[in-house]
Parts: C-alpha cells; sequence; structure tokens
DNA sequence: GGCCAGTCTGTAAGCGCTTACCGGTAAGCG
DNA sequence: CGCTTACCGGTAAGCGCTTACAGACTGGCC
C-alpha cells in the first residue's frame, strides 16, 4: 500500500516539545491534564500545539492506552448489490445505530459501523477484524451463532440486540411478548374480532419468536381462532409481506379479518399488496405492525403498532457495553418496555393525526 | 482510566509465535501474506491462530504501517437532547453514509460515524479529534467553515458533501441547479400555474442557495412569478415549512399555485399544515419537495420532486477520499446527475402508484 | 566434498504516545 | 545555614505490530 504523500507529514508530540522547548511527557500531561505543569509549560505546549496544528494519532494513543474509544456496532445490509434499490429497512437499525451513537459520544467514545452483506462469506472473520479495531461489539439481530459470539466475547465485550441471552454477552431488547399481548387483547377486546393471522418474520429471530409466542398465548387466552403456518411466514420485509397476501389469495384462501405483522415493514408491504386488490383497510381487512418506525404513521390508513423505545435501545446497549469495557460486571438480560400506537389500521378512528408524535408544530 | 479486566487478556502476536515455534515476524508475514513462509510454518501459525482465538491489534497495526484503514463521517444530529422524537431527517443523511459505508468495505475500510449536536462547542475540536483517529474524513453539509475545513486537510484528506468547492478539499454534490430548473420546467410548461414560492432550506447551505438560483433562473426565464423573501424561510425541517405556511395564512397572506419546497422533508411539514387547514393538494395547491428521501412516495398524495442518487453520493466521496489517502491526485468538485420524479403532489395523475420503485412484488 | 546461490527465518528497530521512575531545584524548617 | 520535603520535568521503557537486514540452512554444481 502506498504511503499517503501529504505535503508536510503531521506533526507529532516530538515536533511539538521541540517548538515548545520541552520533553515529550511534558506535552503529553498537558494534553492529558495530568500532574500539574507550571503555568508557563502549560502555556508554551498549548502555544506550540496551536502553531503545528497537532492532533494526537489515535492509533498510538490506543497503543500505549489499551484503550481505543471506539466501539464497533455491526448489522446486515439487504443486498450484495451495491445500489439495490434504497432499502427501507434502514429505519430501524439506523435509529437504533443513532441512539449507541449518541451514547457513546457522551463517553468520549466513536462509533465503528460495518454492515455484511446477507450473503457475504465468513461472516465471523470479518467481525473479528473489525473487534481488533474496537474496545466492545454491539451486534444486531442475527449476525453471528450463539457459539461464535462466545468466541468473540474472549477477545472484546460484547452486547447484542435483540439475540438471545448469552452467558458470554450481555443482550439489550425489548418486551416482544409483552407488547404483542397488549395489542392481541387490544384487537380482540376493544374491537371484538373474530379471526387473526400472525404474519411472522425471520424463523430464527429470537424477536420474531417471542412475538409468535405473545400471540398465540393471547389470542388462546381469549379463545380466538389463531392464524398462523408456514404460508404466514414472511420475513421481515415489505416485499416478504406482500408475497404471503398473493399466495394466500391466489391459493384460494381467505383472509382473516385482521393480519398481525411482525414489524412495520412487512405490514407496509401487507397493506400495499391489499391495496392493489381494493381490499380496504381497516374495513375488510385490519392491519398491524411492531415497531413504530417513523414511517409508520405516514401510511394509509396510519398504522397501528407496539413502539419500542428504538433510540434508547442502542443507547442502553451502549451503556452496556460501555460499563463493561471498564469491569466485567453487569446483567445479563435488559428488557425495555414498549407502548402501544393505536391509529386507524385496526379500526379505530380516533387517531390524533396522521402527524402525531412527528413534533411539528 | 481503569483497566479493562478480562478473564484472559487478549493474546498477541508473542503468543501465537511462541506457541507455534516461529518468530513474530514469522507470524506477521503469514497473516498478511508477506514472504514465502514453507508450508509447515504456516500450517503451525494458522494452527496456533485458531487455537488461540488471536485478532491483530488495530491500533498497533495501525501504528506501525501508519494507516488505520479507517475513514471518518461527521454529520449534524439534530437536537442537544438525547431522546428527541425520532427526527425524520435520519433519512438522508443515512442513506449517504451507508453509501459511504459500503463503499468503504470494498475497499477493507471501516467508517466511524460521529455526529454532532447544533449547538456544540467547540465543534472543530471535536472533529480534530475525530481526525486523529482515521485516515480521512468526509463532511456532511454545513460542519466547518471553509477556513476550518483547509486547517482540517492539513491533517487529513477531506471530501465534503454539499460543501463549496475548497482548494484544500473535494467536494461531491448533485446538479442542484439544473434539477431545480427541470422541476420548475415542469410545473410552468406541462402544468402551467402561474405563481410558485421557493420555501427555502437554510440560508448558508450551499445546496440550498443552488437550489434557489435554479428556481429563480428558470421563472425568469420562463416569465412567471416567483415568490421568494424572508417569510419563506425554511430550515430544511418538517416543522420549519410548516410553520412558514402558518405565518403566511395567519399574516393575511394568499398561498401560490404552487410551493417548491427546498427539500422533501419540509415538503412534508407543508402538506400537513395544508391539509390541517383542510386545502387540498394539489387540487388547491400543488407542493414539491428536493431529494427523493424512501418516505416521499408514502405521502399522500404521493410527493413530486428530484431525485438525487443519495447512496452513490455517499460511494462516490469515499472513493474519491480513498484515492486521495493514497495520492494526493483527483478532482476538485464532482456533480452528480438528478433525477425528476413525477408522483401526484404537483398535479399529475399518471403516478405509477404509491409504491412506485419500492420493489415490492 | 567444497562453494555459491537462493530460500526462508529471526533479530531488532521503530511507529507516536503514556507513564513509572528518578534527579534537580526551590521552598520550609529547626 | 543546612537539611528535609515537595514539586516539576526529563529519561526511557513499553504498548503490539511491520519490516529491513542479516544469518542459517538447503540444494546444486563443479
Amino acid at each position: 500500500m502506498a504511503t499517503a504523500k501529504r505535503v508536510k507529514a503531521a506533526p507529532t508530540i516530538y515536533d511539538v516539545a521541540g517548538r515548545a522547548g520541552v520533553s515529550i511527557a511534558s506535552v503529553s500531561r498537558v494534553l492529558n491534564d495530568q500532574g500539574s505543569p507550571r503555568a508557563d509549560t502549560r502555556t508554551r505546549v498549548l502555544q506550540a500545539v496551536q502553531e503545528l496544528g497537532f492532533v494526537p494519532d489515535g492509533a498510538a494513543r490506543a497503543l500505549s492506552n489499551k484503550l481505543k474509544k471506539v466501539v464497533g456496532v455491526v448489522f446486515r445490509r439487504g443486498a450484495e448489490v451495491r445500489f439495490a434499490d434504497e432499502d427501507e429497512s434502514l429505519l430501524f437499525i439506523d435509529v437504533i445505530n443513532r441512539g449507541i451513537e449518541v451514547a457513546a459520544q457522551q463517553r468520549g467514545f466513536d462509533v465503528l459501523m460495518s454492515s455484511v452483506g446477507v450473503n457475504e462469506a465468513n461472516v465471523p472473520a470479518r467481525i473479528a477484524a473489525i473487534a481488533g479495531k474496537t474496545d466492545g461489539m454491539i451486534l444486531h439481530d442475527r449476525m453471528l451463532s450463539a457459539a461464535a459470539i462466545a468466541r468473540l466475547a474472549e477477545t472484546v465485550p460484547v452486547v447484542t440486540l435483540a439475540g438471545k441471552p448469552n452467558r458470554a454477552s450481555v443482550n439489550v431488547g425489548c418486551d416482544n411478548e409483552g407488547g404483542m399481548r397488549v395489542l392481541v387483547r387490544h384487537l380482540l377486546v376493544d374491537h371484538g374480532y373474530g379471526s387473526l393471522a400472525y404474519l411472522s418474520g425471520h424463523a430464527d429471530s429470537p424477536d420474531n419468536m417471542a412475538r409468535a409466542r405473545g400471540f398465540e398465548a393471547e389470542t388462546r387466552a381469549l379463545g380466538v381462532e389463531a392464524i398462523t403456518g408456514p404460508i404466514w411466514q414472511g420475513n421481515y420485509s415489505a416485499g416478504g409481506g406482500a408475497k404471503v397476501i398473493g399466495s394466500v389469495l391466489d391459493g384460494g384462501g381467505v383472509l382473516p379479518r385482521v393480519i398481525v405483522c411482525a414489524n412495520d415493514q412487512t405490514a407496509l408491504g401487507v397493506m400495499y399488496a391489499l391495496s392493489r386488490r381494493g381490499i380496504k383497510v381497516p374495513g375488510e381487512v385490519a392491519v398491524t405492525g411492531f415497531d413504530d418506525v417513523p414511517v409508520a404513521r405516514h401510511l394509509h390508513p396510519p398504522l397501528t403498532t407496539v413502539r419500542q423505545p428504538i433510540q434508547e435501545m442502542g443507547a442502553t446497549a451502549f451503556d452496556i457495553l460501555y460499563s463493561r469495557i471498564g469491569a466485567s460486571a453487569g446483567a445479563r438480560h435488559v428488557v425495555l418496555p414498549i407502548e402501544l400506537i393505536v391509529r386507524e389500521s385496526c379500526g379505530c378512528t380516533e387517531s390524533s393525526g396522521v402527524f402525531a408524535g412527528t413534533g411539528i408544530a
């Protein structure tokens, strides 16, 4: 790899020391507020720093300190192609990442973001390489097997989002099961619907499994017909949701009164497929989501869903990781509360408006 | 700062060398495909690496190589508060960042993301600190003054997005002026509207200035009344757009036939404010945006806008930065083409549907 | 069999920074 | 006035890695 040909090589601490007429140790001390340098020394160092535009090298600092002040975040990228049509799934992950980033900021950490293609080879190796550049890692849903996580955790502290609790790592998630139960109760008790289907997400996603569990438990508890099964298997994407509707209808099947989707994105695809066929939402079929992604309130009708404190999940993940970077204490599993957001797609009309909660005047 | 208390300290290259019975130089060579180690040596090293779960330390590597394989990206965060209500402006920036990240990946680089609060103190210092952890920086709109950018560029290569071209850095943007002219021409020629206002973005944003320029040039060229001025000053946000509508109407003013917004987000706020007052879009007032953020197609009516190749802008920014990290060649200014996206908010009805371009089956 | 060329491997220096340790100076005290 | 004490500042080691350089060994050839 060719060395960068900068006009003038970046100044080092030696240059600063030379210019200020002090030792490198003094420069370091001034820069880090260590010891108690004489006022005179201090100003001369500061001035030299200023004049040279000196910025300490992060790598050298990290090597010496054994602390890089960087955490890594890894998530899945939709497609391998470079310019796949914009992926709405951006939303959920990006909001979490924003939460991580803001929390990291407050501790003087930066965030190394890395996506992994769906069919990329040797993901564990890629992730290990990233781990080498960081002090700790946050993994999104379904990035690594439990065994691989355990192995990674021997190198750096690891926090997973929407994973399974693991003896080696901490997991941050929200109360998927409880959220789903509240939602189902609203549909059954407040609306009195008689049949509902669960359009699932990835079968191997812990979040999906928990939501499915909540769905089944609550329908059973209220004695209402719960429709599930392989036909109702989606994949968290809008396309997946639309495809399921197509299969059901083309197969001559009949739609239930309510379709409970594993996430907002799936609901978006379902609503699209329904409107294409002239089926009214919520008049003929009610639809609900899960997540409360920002776009949910702009759909027509606005989507009834379960709000996860998305950004806070990210922030919490960082906070926990941070505490584990300093020591190895802390909980194994953190569960954040959810909130039912009733809009119109469930059949309610009391929505406070399309823009409820946007903060627009 | 307390040192991390890991159960077992991460293995170093010495541990690997010891276990494999070779020197650290051999380990390094095997790991980097340098020289031609004997097959025997190679396998022993690889095995030791495997057994120890060794991952080379990025900081040490960077220090030795003078190459961190990390680029920094800095952008504005909406509010200082930790959990401001989700910010839709996420979208535009995040899509660009995704483009950067994917392109970086292909070169084995990772991306250090860092947001800066709107009213954060001493931004240049924060950015300089980040620069110390990277090989190059990409700055989003309005992050630093031209002078500050020049200073930063003495430390690392810098690429700006939507900034002004600068002798020290390269700028990547799209043809704002041309895009606006195409849009205005559509509104005036195809629809024959008689009056239109430009609801601007941040006054000091180069992108906004270019769009305003295109707007004025084209309306003048076609001899139609162009409404601008302080009342029509927005700030790229939905709230800003809504507020402008409020001011105009409350001030007893009359709305023009068309409101051309500086970006999609502003258009979203405008459409909201209009619908609140019972004003029909596009029947009474047509509205247009700029950017073609994913949510634009889900609005009611779907938003007519100008598409920027958002993700590609990010990728291009990285590619240019990458080439400058190796050498100091390259163009000063890159302009990407735009595309007019006609949906319904301008008054057209030929939209191919709410989900046009989503890739949903 | 002795020597040379050609391979591979090991030793050690150095990347830029932090910090333990020690020496020098000045102030405080008897 | 001499000694202790405190305080600063400098020297040097070391963080984990890459790589120039030199040494060791192999085989081939005369």
